[in-house]
DNA sequence: ATGTAC
């Protein structure tokens, strides 16, 4: 079927599928017609689906507004990656394991630092060494703790506070991490046991796949007033951090799949695909599910706690930095399902949302934003590649109103994890990288060829859609030093 | 993303 007859332009960065067939509302896409051409042209092949995905989204019982797709959409399991969804419980409203995805919580922090690039200059070698000799990386990589049984359900149950009372990091991090690193609803006892045993020693390592660590520098800054706020300032160094809940967020996607799959039939739902099964949020299943996602949330919180004080240990053990001049900005979470007040069409409704690889991004004033942003909005980290700049970015008013205050959360994969493995052998990659100033130290090779900047779409675009659509804006533009992977 | 198989 001919798709572009349906996709209607609302503006030059926004675009509509009005409801056909089943959609219960509108797809909504923030692209411009460069990037919207090329996502109909992708999608000649099934596995680039991610239109026909945001419009089964669509169809979900109880979705309100609208299924909306950021500039950095690409498919992913049953939800399109760069989407949000949010739904009313008062109208059946459901929860979906696909809505959050597999690597529960996967999210970013960035670390801002005291030192300038001239501070850097001769060290970046030693530098990457030490990062990659203190972090541990890569599938089935395990780390420093060897947690009990009881002391991994403390993990789930209190997040990042645990981490620091175990002593990795400091209690001033927790007031800048979304949710203050810990959410509440999380139930260990609905975590299956094999779920936590894999995840026993692996608190405190980065995994693999497009989870990084990054060092860079600030190389342009946007808004003043904001960079101010952020601490930021031209030629700064700072640190991302990527990485999510390993092995746990994927057994309990794994496990709650077939238990979801029972709801639906159950609770007599029909899904456009079977990768959508859900339960009604305010059924058992659905509430259970939920605890479960909470837990598996808290267990990302914790490891990027555990890994920020590996990062400090490493530019210790490198630089003499002491751990003081390395502060959390802020960390945001990129796969998500939360309870979340929003005003639409004038009314306050509580809401369920979904961001499946997309950021939540907060306009001025909310109460959810630690005192120093809340005048200006909540930072929006946005992590480019290897090769490519990440964005600091601001969320806005027309954010909060027309995307449940969401943004995007990265480039967005352009090629599929075998095509890039095909097309960009590593040590080209990395050569590549090395000529540019860009030191890369990984674990194995298959996460520098999955994860080449080709495999990507254009950073720089991306941001340029999201900015012009009025629903973030740039506060600065830092510059890829040092990359740790997998 | 992921002990890339039950």
């Amino acid at each position: 079927m001919n798709r572009a007859l349906h996709v209607r332009k609302i503006h030059e960065y926004l675009f509509e599928i009005p409801p056909h067939g089943k959609m219960r509302v509108p797809a909504r896409l923030y692209l411009d017609e460069r990037s919207l051409r090329e996502l109909m042209e992708n999608q000649s092949s099934e596995e680039w689906n991610a239109l026909k995905q945001l419009e089964n989204v669509a169809c979900l019982p109880g979705i309100v507004k609208a299924a909306m797709a950021m500039a950095d959409v690409h498919p992913g399991y049953g939800f399109p990656i760069g989407g949000v969804a949010a739904f009313d419980p008062k109208d059946g409203g459901v929860i979906s394991v696909a809505g959050v995805g597999f690597d529960i919580n996967c999210g970013v922090r960035c670390l801002r630092t005291h030192l300038t690039r001239r501070d850097l200059t001769g060290k970046e070698e030693k530098l990457a060494d030490t990062m990659f000799e203190v972090i541990p990386a890569g599938l089935g990589s395990t780390g420093e703790l060897k947690l009990s049984t009881k002391e991994i359900d403390r993990v789930l149950r209190e997040g990042a506070r645990y981490a620091v009372r175990l002593g990795y990091g400091r209690e001033d991090d927790l007031e800048y991490i979304e949710e203050h690193g810990c959410l509440s609803d999380a139930d260990p006892s609905v975590v299956s046991h094999t779920a936590k045993q894999r995840q026993m020693a692996q608190v405190g390592t980065l995994g693999s796949g497009n989870h990084y660590v990054e060092v860079q520098v600030v190389d342009q800054i946007y808004n003043a007033r904001a960079a101010e706020a952020f601490g930021l300032e031209l030629g700064q160094i700072v640190i991302m951090l990527h990485t999510g809940s390993r092995a746990l967020g994927h057994q309990i996607g794994t496990d709650y799949l077939p238990f979801l799959e029972k709801a639906t039939r159950k609770y007599g739902i029909e899904v456009p695909d079977r990768e959508l099964v859900c339960a009604p949020i305010e059924s058992p299943e659905g509430q259970q599910y939920f605890r479960a996602v909470m837990a598996g949330a808290n267990c990302a919180f914790a490891n990027r706690q555990v890994l920020a004080h590996l990062v400090r240990q490493a530019f210790w053990k490198a630089l003499r930095v002491p751990d003081t001049a390395i502060e959390t900005l802020y960390e945001v979470a990129h796969n998500t399902v939360k309870w979340e007040v929003h005003e639409v069409n004038g009314e306050r409704r509580r809401l369920l949302v979904h961001r499946k690889g997309s950021t939540r991004a907060f306009g001025p004033g909310r109460p959810e934003l630690p005192e120093r942003y809340r005048a200006v909005g909540q930072p929006v980290l946005v992590g480019g590649t290897m090769g490519t700049a990440s964005y600091i970015l601001v969320g806005t008013e027309q954010g909060m109103r027309e995307t449940f205050g969401t943004a995007l959360h990265g480039a967005g994969r352009a090629k599929s994890r075998r095509q890039a493995k095909r097309q960009y052998p590593a040590e080209r990659i990395i050569e590549e990288l090395r000529k540019q100033g860009i030191i890369v130290r990984a674990h194995g090779k298959a996460s520098i060829s999955e994860e080449a900047p080709g495999a990507y779409k254009d950073v720089e675009h991306v941001v340029e859609v999201m900015c012009n659509a009025g629903i973030v804006a740039r506060v600065a533009r830092l510059r890829p030093i040092v990359c740790l992977k997998g």
